[in-house]
DNA sequence: GTCTATAGGTAGATAGAC
DNA sequence: GTCTATCTACCTATAGAC
């Protein structure tokens, strides 16, 4: 079976009250589950509808998830921007983005929290591809503000992997953070801006 | 169902030699495709017998899950015992240890690739609290190691943190390690150290 | 220990009434 | 736009011959 890249509004309005909803839901029981451990049942149980009903707003489960991490991603750099706008040099300016990204992750909406969604197995070539091209564009965003740091003479390829042991480092929190817990999001950011800048 | 927390030779006796070779083929397709995504059949015919004979081996998918990740783990911790006993100093000792569980992860045995197993989703409760427990362990080592190197004056809870994201960094690099690239593990071990001690 | 056959259940997705 | 009913395929696990 093969998908088209991005279809969100399968054979319904986007419009549509239940689309939000249906979103939302996916978000939460794909991030308590795993996407392959989530079933459409289950998911039109959460909503309130039939499992047919589901398949009249988006033509797959495949179609769900893409919505659901294209307003997670959205949602992410809208709150990265803001966070990052209200500070002027670049190191505050760098807190601030970890601070959004751990926010999003720990304490955000159910869509924010799947902008590290990894069960690349589960998807269509085309679904895979459609998420890694989400994730390209967010990753750039950080290379960027690297770059601002650290200054363009540093080799891009240690840029690289710095960011991507940060974002190794602050993916993981999800593994074990506890909202309420000895530690806080600006606790974390602290501890990660002293390790990585 | 209900399945007891860890019972590894389902009804045949785990010296024969199907053992080994189911253990390695699960270790790789879990890997590949995920716990969820990885059916019986796939392991039977990747293991070339019957769906039905795993079963005389393993009670349930499930133990032979427990089993793959009981040997990563068992083995991961034998490899970094013998490459930290070479060393003499704490910092030399720190580095071994991140070296030999980046090897673990990135480079080693299609079971020790698997020691960051993190699907609980898909676990009964007594297969989620065996992984549990054996990751304690695992953990436990590192704490010990990170407590030796900054000293015991530290307090637990920072050294647990730096731990943590310590491990997200590195469990992160399954995701986007390439071997061969422009990265080895020893340069990664060096960024590591440079970040974190 | 390995096989064939299949039980019993659930998956994603569709058809068509209202 | 929501429902009921259902299709087809596939899942884990079992039974029992060899």
């Amino acid at each position: 079976m093969t998908v088209p890249a991005i279809e969100p509004p399968g054979k319904a309005a986007r419009s549509s009250s239940r689309y939000a909803e249906i979103i939302r839901e996916a978000a939460q029981l794909f991030r308590e589950r795993g996407y392959a451990g989530t079933t459409v049942r289950d998911l039109a149980k959460a909503v309130g509808v039939t499992s047919g009903n589901l398949f009249h707003h988006f033509g797959t489960k495949e179609a769900i998830l893409l919505c659901v991490v294209e307003q997670g991603i959205g949602q992410a750099i809208d709150l990265i921007e803001r966070k990052r706008s209200t500070k002027r040099n670049p190191r505050s300016r760098m807190a601030a983005m970890i601070g959004a990204h751990l926010e999003a992750l720990l304490e955000g909406s159910p869509e924010t929290k799947s902008i590290m969604f990894y069960e690349w197995w589960s998807l269509s070539e085309a679904g895979r591809t459609a998420i890694m091209d989400m994730r390209d564009r967010y990753e750039a965003m950080w290379d960027a503000a690297i770059a601002e740091l650290q200054g363009k003479t540093s080799k891009p390829e240690r840029r690289r992997v710095k960011r991507l042991l940060l974002f190794g480092a602050m993916n993981w929190t999800t593994q074990w953070y506890r909202s309420g817990g000895s530690m806080s999001v600006d606790d974390l950011t602290k501890e990660l801006m002293d390790a990585y800048f």
